[in-house]
DNA sequence: CTGTATCCCATCCGATACTG
DNA sequence: CAGTATCGGATGGGATACAG
């Protein structure tokens, strides 16, 4: 194994003075939220629609992925419970991972976090070559 | 400077047969997807509600931040439009940050996925430490 | 087909020191 | 107060080879 699965957490939440939300780096919503912001996993769980996908079709869909990582990201998903692994016991081997009841849920989210990002994507295009402009000419 | 801001990405999106959505290495909402996933730009865009707050005050806010990386957060969201910086001329200097209207769009999603990861966190630890106990007792 | 194990480098990012 | 510069350790993740 690798890349440390464990890491106890603590538990409570916003103990401080009730501020927002615990920002704390061991909070659980770090946690987890860390989870959801690593390199492949916001990928797959949007991927992962209604339907169930087999080790391979992942791998094709996601370009760029190593097998390496779509193990780990897999491993790490059914971890948490957002995605249900089956294997079949069939030479050779077929393995279908679809998405539980809660990584539906969490889905619809990224889902509309994957929308904003498509429909603003032109904005903020134009917004990074304005920036980078200005600083690569100063006023001067 | 430092931590590559160009590396231009392509433009078009879901030309291949019209699968979902672009899941190219070099997608433009790859590119933003990864900025929404980095370590702390999250953290800071749900942060900043509707209120500025001075670049000390989001420092105390987030535990375990960096002056550096507080720093490198905040250039990074101003570049994508998603922060405005306001400097005003006095000693000591005052900075304030806010979201801009684009970042208040964003906001509102990032939120959706705190608030997702609040209410389910107890799932997903229950979850992850019944996976735990399997691997570590195996079936025998 | 679906993994696991090893190697190894690119980068992320924290610590620290210095500046207007 | 609000940065910038530099250094160096940790770690994420790719390439490759091997296995059930």
């Amino acid at each position: 194994m690798e890349e440390g699965t464990s890491k106890e957490p603590s538990h409570s939440c916003c103990t401080e003075e009730a501020f927002q939300w615990d920002t704390r780096e061991d909070c659980d919503v770090r946690q987890i939220l860390d989870r959801i912001g690593d390199k492949w996993s916001l990928l797959v769980i949007a991927l992962l629609d209604d339907r169930s996908m087999r080790f391979t079709e992942l791998k094709r869909t996601i370009d760029g992925i190593s097998q390496r990582m779509l193990t780990v990201t897999l491993r790490q998903l059914e971890r948490d419970g957002l995605v249900l692994r089956t294997v079949y016991p069939v030479v050779p081997p077929r393995v279908d991972y679809e998405l539980t009841p809660l990584g539906v849920t969490l889905h619809d989210t990224i889902q509309s976090l994957v929308t904003w990002t498509e429909k603003h994507q032109t904005e903020i295009a134009t917004s990074r070559a304005r920036y980078d402009a200005a600083a690569a000419v100063p006023v001067v």
